[in-house]
DNA sequence: CCCGGTTGTGGGAGCGCTCCCAAGACGGGG
DNA sequence: CCCCGTCTTGGGAGCGCTCCCACAACCGGG
């Protein structure tokens, strides 16, 4: 590899003039900047990226942080896609992103300081955490400029309308009918699940229907969990559920199956991420789409804003909203469903 | 953050002592070491790795390129977890990943030269490729340290027995009396979808079955590709077919149902993978189990070898076995394949 | 015609580390 | 007792870049 000090030399000017045209700077007069564009180009040169991240202090990385309490989730491909944004928005930067697995409870606090206490990236996306998680308390100690996706304590976040998105679809099966509906949420303690559980509960009582803690099992997320979730619910008869993630929902539909129950006939299933699953299952799964991979754009693009200091207070978070994607799960197809709909309008 | 100078002056020796002391150095008096490293203690330091890199040239950075061809493919599981693989390894080694993303065909090229070609990664973990396509070629006209997941030409791979895993799920078919077998496979160019092909032909006309072409449709590993692959092969009435990936099954599994064919009443599916998503079809899916994770680990710790100057040729290539997972879209449970098996061996 | 203000350019220091080399301390064999 | 090898330590150069400062050339206004 080429270096400054060559390009400098063949072009007849010194360092610090290569310098200035490859970083943009104006004082530079046409005719030496051509030269030196030149003998880049006859070179092949190009800065070494370390040794410019020594001087400046910037390292142009990113890290996702995945926390241990997600680890066995990181095959959902909810993470995937986030990623996928993620490293678009990196990408769209001229930013690198390291991903970091926080696996093993041993190894966590090695890969933290090494990572991100000795300013190896600049700043951390966090794929959903608890509040308590330690890596959001250290990040947070340490005042290291990092973003959440889900909402959040103490870091700015990007997040979507769980409260919105739950009660859209619990108005949904309340619309069509059902009455007795349960919830399998994912693991409490993220704030993002409260939310959901808050908007299922308000749905609920807004038509009169009094909250009960028996028909709400937690199911973490995972498909055991949930069909863990649903073994304790299942005596209690529901006539729907709203289960708050499709990972989880496709658990659901294989142990109904299993139990010679039909869905939507027996009992109707709601979902949540729109994750590419839910149009997969069967039947297929209305659920609630939210833009997976907006999220992990955003988290990047806030937390760029972030480290130029451009995110004041007043918008730190980011929040989108969602949709409701009718398929077949709770009994009526899109095209019934728009009938329905189009007749109450029309009233 | 403290530097080694400061750690230095208060354990009151040289920059040198304390570096050898951080690097493991063997000749450092017992009672140096001892006020070095109660010095690090007490300042907290930590080696800044950018500038350890600057020195010594190794960035302890590994790359995840995703081929151009492969970024719609992205939210599959089997990326996922062969990134969770990956990382796991990396960490192991202490060395960090960064994941890229060709998705930008104008930008391709800006992102290979600042990636790869100054040094920044040390090595590159290709995902996936044909051998024609231009990452791949890059990489090998550059000399750049790299491992393909998936069989490749030029650069040493990890891979599973594709041939063996077809062959078994062929035979698989053939055994439980299907005879007209058609086949659903990836995108022709990539050499481990050949190798499936051959496994697939072979075990057809190793039971005197003649290779049918207009039986084998080409699915691009994505749902829809498969759907279209799919209408093309019923009119020709196959009894069972060999779904090169689960991801396509799952597509095929729900162009059955709309069609009202029942699997495997009126047609069996063997898929390939055993994806997460394998077991939550309906029916679930007999399909052959690759060990993914391990794929991705496997290709960091050859790349690692590599890297060391540790591989020999004789050992550059990693091949895993496969297992085919029964399960019930071909028409027998495990159990009844069980014992059909030992009636066999009794014989 | 002189002088303050721009504009273009070069040189040096420094980012925090590694690693080579030299030098001092020490010890044992001849 | 001397010499040479080994162990321990310190100092300097250098990795490839940025960025500050200095300086020269040039401009136009008074």
């Amino acid at each position: 590899m080429a270096t400054l000090e060559e390009v400098a030399k063949l072009a007849g000017v010194s360092r610090s003039t290569v310098s200035r045209v490859i970083n943009g700077h104006p004082n530079v007069s046409a005719d030496t900047k051509a030269r030196v564009l030149a003998a880049i180009e006859k070179l092949g040169y190009r800065p070494h990226p370390i040794a410019r991240s020594l001087a400046t202090k910037r390292t142009e990385l990113l890290a996702v942080l995945i926390p241990e309490s997600l680890n066995k989730l990181f095959s959902d491909q909810f993470f995937a896609i986030l990623l996928q944004g993620a490293v678009q928005a990196c990408n769209l930067h001229g930013y690198q992103l390291v991903l970091a697995l926080f696996d093993d409870p041993r190894r966590q606090e090695e890969l933290y300081a090494n990572l991100l206490q000795n300013g190896y990236v600049e700043g951390a996306v966090v794929a959903s955490a608890p509040p308590d998680d330690p890596v959001i308390q250290a990040l947070r100690a340490d005042g290291i400029p990092a973003v959440a996706v889900g909402r959040q304590l103490g870091v700015p976040y990007v997040d979507v309308d769980n409260y919105g998105g739950a009660r859209l679809a619990t108005e949904h099966l309340l619309q069509l009918g059902y009455r007795r509906i349960a919830t399998i949420t994912g693991p409490l303690n993220h704030l993002h699940v409260q939310d959901r559980l808050a908007g299922y509960r308000d749905a609920l009582e807004a038509r009169g229907i009094p909250y009960d803690e028996a028909l709400v099992g937690e199911g973490g997320f995972t498909e055991v969990g949930a069909m863990a979730a649903l073994s304790k619910l299942l005596p209690l008869r529901p006539e729907a559920i709203f289960v708050q993630s499709d990972t989880m929902a496709a658990g659901v539909l294989r142990t109904l199956r299993s139990q010679g129950l039909r869905v939507p006939e027996d009992i109707a299933i709601v979902g949540f991420d729109d994750s590419p699953l839910a149009s997969l299952l069967d039947p297929p799964l209305t659920t609630v789409r939210q833009p997976i991979r907006l999220l992990g754009f955003m988290a990047v693009e806030l937390l760029l804003d972030l480290l130029n200091g451009q995110a004041d207070q007043a918008q730190r978070n980011v929040l989108f909203p969602v949709e409701l994607v009718v398929r077949s799960s709770c009994g009526v197809t899109r095209r019934e469903f728009r009938e329905s709909y189009s007749n109450k309008e029309g009233r």
